[in-house]
DNA sequence: CTAATCTCAGCAGAACTGAAATTG
DNA sequence: CCAATTTCAGTTTTGCTGAGATTA
């Protein structure tokens, strides 16, 4: 180092730190790595999370309704299924309705794994937050929400009347 | 579809719906899209910009500090300075007081280009901020600012005192 | 000799595509 | 015949690692 130009990353331009796209990619970069950080102490990914509370929250369902209600996709869904059933965290059984599915169900151990994971989130969103006040949390996820809401169904041009 | 287990994406779970990493990893990816998209159009990456800008408002510079002042990966970063010598937007020549270095100048051309990328990329932040007031945007500013700065050093545990 | 710079080759992961096999 | 479901193989993209060549 030669005494001038090494300022760490406290350099970045005006124009580059307080550009929203850029702030959100950082934030979330932060975000996901505090919550893989959080659940590898657990053995799980996010996905594990994901398709866990799913089947808490709704009940046995497909694979086809589980990607649905995770965002996961169909392709990636396979092996998130195959972890969680080593781990007997999930019984796969075809539906005697229509062979073409199978049927996801979580287990007794499921729901305890789930307990544990929903913790490990916890305090990874409490690591992430935590420059930030109860209120101004709230309104991050208000935010947030918004924009995602915004943007979610098929672009801005299109209202409620879609599909 | 059966009339029965189709919502879209709208049956997430509340707790996944809220989670304030994932709606932070979804936000972005929606900024990251209409950036990619915005930029598109005049044949640019992000990268392009981040090399631009900070050319512009700290002059020439060796790849190294360039590096540092745009968190583009030493590696990257000549790909991205090949791209933008090639359009001429930039020079690349040989630091005469340390032949290990080059140094990036920008060009007339590149000054010229990066008015265009500024006008761009606020067209893409004003599509991706369209739900929110100008003091909500402000807001939103404010919190992901608060949220990678404090995130961005080496982690909370360490206060100012390291290295 | 050690260290910094630039460059390249290649890895690892994440999200996706396309298609085969099965069933409706 | 067409459509939906599960699965697998492979592509694409992104940020990174490691090492070589050059110069300080």
């Amino acid at each position: 180092m030669t005494t001038e130009e090494d300022q760490g990353a406290s350099a970045l331009p005006a124009r580059l730190r307080e550009l929203p796209s850029r702030l959100l990619s950082q934030a979330s970069a932060h975000a996901t790595r505090l919550v893989t950080e959080g659940l590898s102490g657990a053995d799980a990914r996010k996905w594990h999370y994901a398709t866990l509370v799913a089947l808490d929250e709704f009940g046995p369902a497909s694979q086809a309704a589980l990607s649905g209600r995770t965002d996961i996709h169909r392709s990636d869904l396979v092996a998130v299924i195959n972890e969680l059933a080593a781990r007997e965290l999930v019984e796969r059984t075809p539906d005697p309705a229509d062979r073409r599915r199978n049927v996801i169900t979580l287990t007794t151990a499921g729901r305890r794994r789930l307990r544990k994971l929903e913790q490990l989130l916890a305090a990874a969103q409490e690591e992430l937050l935590s420059p930030l006040s109860a209120a101004e949390r709230e309104q991050l996820v208000d935010l947030l929400g918004r924009l995602v809401a915004h943007h979610a169904h098929g672009g801005p041009t299109m209202g409620a009347d879609d599909r």
